[in-house]
DNA sequence: AGTACCACCTGACGGC
DNA sequence: TGCCGTCAGGTGGTAC
């Protein structure tokens, strides 16, 4: 799940139920998702501390304390946050516990071990030191434009690519080129100019209509395929069939109708 | 510079 | 019922 999309409303859950309550201890179910950390740390710098403030780049979310510490949060391609009342039993998939004075629990879930919890002091060297990219729904159209220049790759791996911008996962890819009609493999050294426009407009559309939408695909538009990722779906649009490709490695729906190579 | 392939993990699903 | 291969919304490394 956790594109840019999906980590913003974990952010918002986070803001809305977890901030300014004293953190009383860390509990980690599995170490392997710590990274540059250990739990005596994790415990030694949250411990009395409280979340302040939230924010996000791209897929990483960032819970600022009023401490030195920052936690990062990466969640792979699993995973989801949720605030638990007091006394809930832990599910195994709950990697990490923040245990509030109140009782309450904030935790971090991850089925597939592949995110990541961390502890930072500056988020800015943490961004630099990992180049990401601006984030998607941060980036002026004339950025954007910037960042295609001189560039040849196919577009769907271009939008993907984190080190040039950020948030943008593959399912998100997919719907962003079928609303810009776009084919996913076309090279953006190809690309008119309103085809850049368009792909800067749906960008921006799609990622927003998914926050809105509480990233239930269930409640996106008729016209958008993120809930046919499917063998034999129909594109709302022409009616055709949708195809199922790989796109640097990755599967990749279109309608071939629509989005011509 | 860009791509293909592999590895890291666990769980769900279809086929036998 | 159970085993097995395959696949999955991410990222990082390697090799061409």
């Amino acid at each position: 799940m956790p594109e840019l999309p999906d980590v913003e409303v974990f952010r918002r859950y986070i803001n809305e139920h977890a901030l300014k309550q004293k953190i009383s201890d860390v509990t980690v179910n599995n170490t392997g998702i710590l990274k540059n950390t250990s739990v005596s740390n994790m415990k030694k710098a949250l411990k009395g501390k409280v979340f302040s403030r939230t924010s996000r780049r791209g897929k990483y979310c960032f819970l600022e304390t009023n401490g030195e510490d920052t936690v990062v949060l990466h969640f792979g391609m699993t995973g989801n946050i949720k605030y638990h009342e007091n006394g809930t039993p832990l599910d195994d998939h709950e990697r990490v516990r923040f245990h509030f004075e109140n009782g309450n629990i904030l935790s971090f879930v991850n089925v597939r071990l592949l995110g990541e919890v961390r502890l930072i002091k500056d988020k800015d060297s943490f961004v630099t030191s990992k180049q990401i990219g601006s984030d998607a729904l941060q980036l002026s159209y004339n950025q954007f434009r910037q960042l295609l220049q001189r560039r040849s790759s196919m577009v769907k791996s271009m939008l993907m690519n984190q080190n040039l911008l950020s948030g943008i996962g593959n399912v998100y890819a997919d719907e962003i080129l079928y609303q810009s009609r776009i084919h996913p493999k076309k090279n953006v050294k190809d690309l008119t100019e309103s085809q850049v426009k368009k792909l800067y407009t749906m960008m921006k559309k799609v990622t927003e209509t998914a926050i809105k939408k509480n990233v239930d695909a269930g409640k996106f538009p008729h016209s958008y395929i993120t809930h046919r990722r499917e063998e034999g779906e129909k594109c709302p649009s022409c009616g055709g069939t949708l195809e199922k490709i790989k796109v640097s490695g990755r599967p990749t729906y279109f309608c071939p109708k629509c989005q011509e190579e």
